[in-house]
DNA sequence: TTAACTGCAAAGAATTTGCATCGTG
DNA sequence: CACGATGCAAATTCTTTGCAGTTAA
């Protein structure tokens, strides 16, 4: 708990553990984990694309696919997809630590973060009761924002 | 109670909305509201296409895409995304009649229903106390299945 | 008869892959 | 130097739309 801030901390864990995954370290994916470790919660490719194009930073929007992709296997972000046909993707950053889920307004499309503790411990109870190995879990819920109600 | 058993209850219901919505009987929406009828759990467009067509109903995949938009519109089926880039429908019964959640293998991909009271009441408890007019949750839980694990 | 419905094919959008080139270790 | 990484363009996959023929009300 001290001065590093956690976005530093999320990016020297995910650049540390491509490195042990065998991975070089060129700029495009360097770009992205920077990206994705000032966020605060998910984007899609496009949009990540697009930040780091105002940047400065001119990215093949392949390469953005190919760092999530990888980013995702390793387990360093994860995937959020609320349900308007594009994959959103958020630091996986650890223990609860930000952990946070997803209010969606069907209106104007805005997806804002929340977390309820509540939810987290029927959901931990829930895991310990199924035959089903739960390591990730979502929680969506849909409806007007208040701007939007 | 009754002898009507909910598949034929919610077609009905559907096929009465459309007609009130103005819409006339066409075969291929017919078959597709049929078709959910008789699901548990969400199964996305193509699926619902070959459930058709090994039916003997040689139905446009254009059509159940378009028979999928206006019931989902009308409230009637709710989308799910589980995170494979597909989207899948499944039917919005009336009252938590059916109500469930999704446990989604990461390995070998199957969908599988589950309900929680706890869950649902910790949501209840949730949607009362933000600032957002929830009025659809999805509960995703990712991880390893029985036989995958 | 009229306007909605349907199927097919073309169009779009998101994501993935092939390939020649560039850069890191 | 060798192999991974990158960008562009082509290819895929899922979904939507344009149209002309079909059909329910």
């Amino acid at each position: 708990m001290g001065g590093v801030s956690e976005r530093d901390d999320w990016a020297q864990q995910a650049l540390a553990a491509l490195q042990r995954a065998g991975r070089r370290r060129g700029s495009a994916r360097g770009a992205v984990v920077e990206q994705l470790a000032s966020l605060r919660c998910a984007l899609g490719a496009r949009e990540i694309d697009e930040g780091l194009r105002a940047a400065g930073q001119r990215v093949g929007l392949a390469s953005v696919y190919r760092a999530l992709a990888e980013l995702e296997g390793l387990g360093l972000v994860r995937r959020v997809d609320v349900g308007d046909g594009t994959a959103r993707y958020e630091p996986r950053r650890a223990e609860d630590e930000h952990h946070h889920h997803h209010l969606v307004c069907d209106h104007c499309g805005r997806v804002t973060p929340f977390t309820d503790a509540g939810l987290e411990s029927a959901i931990a109870r829930l895991s310990d009761r199924i035959d089903f190995s739960v390591d990730e879990h979502e929680v969506l819920l849909h409806g007007a924002c208040a701007s939007c109600a």
